[in-house]
DNA sequence: TCTGGGGTCCTAGGACCC
DNA sequence: TCTGGGGTCCTAGGACCC
């Protein structure tokens, strides 16, 4: 990714310009598989599972016209939409054009935080000399997406992250809207709380006993009463509500942690079947793990009962790994404990958490390093996958003895990801 | 035919150490 | 024979975001 903009950072001067820009792709996943199938133009497209409990993961403009959103369910959006045009989800695609936009951002503006498939913030007071005002950067950047990838896309700014979050929510669909400094409040006063990121359906309902429905009402009340219905979140709420927030573009480096997880359409009712789908699940993950290059400290086992009551249980390993052995044998142990009172499974989960860089390993050098916490028989599995796909190995213990089934090849539950909501 | 899958961040209690 | 507090790790759960 080129480098276009130098990174020299000019002083502000005494008056702010609103030089962070949150730039976020229109309906994505659903405006790639439009892109891709002109047929598909002016219809209610969504991008999701079209199963029993499948759900919206991204809905097209003229799907939106019919009430359709992102994360409902799939039987209402039918409902809503008899015509109703279901894509099954290519998140790798995704994942490619994905890189596509944020190649052209780079290209632009040297100083930019990716914060999901399909939305990056960009600090372009470093960019002025080259590409002018915000505006302007701004455009040249919607522009070119949408010349060299042919996607729509929309851009907020202002001196403030949050406020440029809502802003580009608000130039939706192909816009931008740049809030000047000494207007910030104005623009924030009339939204919904619900605007502010952070803000969800519990703090709303929260705020709505107080009677607050708007940032400009909740600049009103007094901090103590806000303390008592929103708690320890209350001072950065604030700062959001009244944009004098001046969080810094950061590289996130914290902990992350990466799993899968799945929801049958039918429950599961068989124990032993549960034990072979997260044995598989800690498989996936531990692939995920040595993929990415990094090994994990504790592994944590999701499960949801039919009646929506969701658990976790965690066990943390000696040392960090990548090992599929390990995170096999902690996943079960863990589910061999629930298992007496957990009688049907609606969904199961796998997480690896506490990551740290596996040492000595660079992201794609796996066919000579051989990191800590993994072993060659593994390293050589991941191999063979990677050269013929994963149908072409599968583990003796992951299949029950005696059960003439295909190996692993379950295609990926649809829906991965909601891009676009 | 009611509610997916991939994440992040925060809190809180208990254990354990000093 | 009286009793503190801070720090850190582990575990569980919840709110929230895309």
């Amino acid at each position: 990714m080129g480098m276009g903009a130098s990174a020299d950072r000019t002083a502000d001067g005494p008056e702010e310009i609103p030089g962070i820009l949150h730039l976020d792709m229109d309906a994505f996943f659903a405006s790639i598989e439009v892109r891709d199938d002109p047929s598909l133009r002016g219809l209610p497209v969504v991008v999701g599972g079209a199963g029993a409990r499948g759900v919206v993961a991204a809905a097209s403009y003229p799907a939106r016209a019919r009430g359709i959103r992102s994360a409902m369910p799939m039987a209402s959006a039918r409902r809503l939409a008899p015509d109703l045009v279901i894509v099954p989800p290519r998140i790798a695609h995704y994942r490619e054009v994905s890189s596509q936009v944020m190649g052209i951002l780079g290209d632009v503006v040297a100083d930019i935080e990716q914060i999901s498939v399909d939305e990056a913030f960009l600090d372009v007071r470093g960019a002025r000399r080259l590409f002018g005002e915000p505006v302007e950067i701004a455009d040249l950047l919607r522009r070119r997406i949408r010349e060299e990838l042919a996607l729509p896309s929309s851009v907020g700014g202002s001196v403030s992250r949050a406020v440029a979050k809502i802003a580009s929510a608000r130039a939706k669909p192909d816009g931008m809207l740049i809030v000047p400094a000494d207007r910030t409040a104005e623009f924030l006063a009339p939204l919904p709380v619900g605007a502010i990121s952070g803000v969800g359906p519990k703090a709303q309902a929260a705020l709505e006993r107080l009677g607050v429905r708007t940032i400009g009402q909740l600049r009103e009340v007094p901090t103590s009463t806000l303390a008592r219905a929103l708690g320890p979140r209350t001072p950065e709420i604030l700062a959001l509500a009244d944009g004098s927030d001046r969080t810094g573009l950061g590289h996130r480096t914290k902990d992350r942690s990466l799993g899968t997880e799945r929801t049958w359409d039918e429950d599961l009712t068989d124990p032993a079947e549960v034990r072979r789908r997260i044995t598989m699940m800690a498989d996936e993950v531990s692939r995920q793990l040595r993929r990415s290059g990094f090994v994990s400290r504790t592994v944590v086992l999701k499960l949801r009962a039919p009646d929506g009551t969701t658990l976790s249980r965690s066990s943390t390993f000696d040392q960090p790994t990548a090992s599929g052995e390990r995170l096999r044998e902690h996943v079960v142990a863990l589910w061999e404990r629930e298992r007496p009172t957990m009688r049907r499974v609606r969904l199961a989960g796998v997480r690896a958490t506490q990551l740290e860089p596996a040492a000595g390993v660079s992201l794609q050098s796996e066919l000579s390093a051989r990191p800590a916490g993994w072993t060659d028989l593994e390293a050589a599995m991941d191999r063979a996958r990677d050269r013929f796909g994963s149908a072409s190995l599968s583990r003796g213990s992951t299949l029950e003895p005696g059960r003439a089934e295909a190996p692993p090849t379950e295609s990926p539950a649809p829906g991965e990801s909601s891009a676009g909501r």
